[in-house]
DNA sequence: ATGGCGCGCGCAGCGCGA
């Protein structure tokens, strides 16, 4: 099974790379996330003539998370039990006994907005979810833009990010919450270049100078974990024109 | 690494992302 993460920045807008993608790369399940459009224009037709089957949660201008699966999906749950949210940032489905679990968390803005404890109530919250859910499923996959960087390996001058939003302790202290529960970073698992990054800012060529950050993260079970052969990030599509600011990361897990 | 880009909204220029 081939699970991918790819937050879009606007489906409307990157909806030709998206169907490219699934075309080039076969995913079994792409994770999106910042759709940014209500679900009464999520262009499902268009998915699944090219053979994927969707869900989505989507609101006007901001967030949206939605999953394409060539499997069908079961359970899908479109919000974070016990938190008062109106974004729409989460949805779970079960896809050949595998929970997958699309994020996209908040990005906090920086220390001293009122995003930022909203960030980590939000990751607070995800992570009891997820006590639970690993519970109930021990195949589980969590796929998404988490807007952390969970080690000064992921950024490209540690320096410069010092007391910023992304890196920040508490944030980290997060993310080795969700590991804590017995979650593994798939990219982490196997050997990787320096400098590997999901995302790179529009502005000052940073892409072309490879200033990025890696925030965008599959966390697998134990049990996926042991049968996961490879993740990788495919920065192929942010060569293209009018790219998403973030490219796809997948992970490949053996029956 | 903070103005600098790109998106949505809506028709000017701002809020937001990361």
């Amino acid at each position: 099974m081939k699970l991918a993460t790819w937050n879009v920045n606007s489906l409307k807008v990157r909806l030709p790379h998206v169907l490219d993608w699934l075309q080039s790369a076969a995913p079994d399940v792409l994770c999106l996330q910042e759709t940014k459009m209500e679900d009464a224009v999520f262009p499902a037709a268009a998915l699944q003539e090219a053979g994927y089957q969707v869900a989505f949660s989507g609101q006007k201008t901001y967030n949206g998370v939605a999953i394409l699966s060539r499997q069908p999906m079961t359970d899908v749950i479109t919000a974070l039990p016990g938190l008062q949210d109106e974004q729409k940032r989460l949805l779970a489905a079960t896809i050949d006994g595998v929970r997958v679990v699309c994020v996209y968390i908040p990005n906090g803005q920086s220390l001293d907005s009122e995003k930022y404890p909203y960030k980590l109530s939000w990751l607070a919250a995800l992570t009891d979810f997820l006590r639970a859910e690993m519970a109930q499923y021990p195949r589980l996959a969590l796929l998404g833009d988490y807007n952390i960087a969970p080690a000064d390996s992921d950024v490209h001058d540690p320096a410069a990010w010092v007391g910023q939003v992304l890196v920040s302790e508490p944030e980290r202290a997060a993310f080795t919450g969700l590991l804590a529960l017995g979650l593994k970073d798939a990219f982490r698992l196997f050997e990787q270049e320096d400098k590997a990054f999901s995302w790179w800012d529009y502005r000052m060529n940073a892409f072309r100078r490879n200033m990025g950050l890696r925030i965008d993260h599959i966390l697998l079970s134990e049990t996926l974990a042991a049968g996961c052969t490879v993740c990788a990030i495919d920065k192929a599509p942010r060569k293209l024109e009018r790219p998403s600011d973030h490219t796809p990361v997948w992970a490949e897990i053996k029956d």
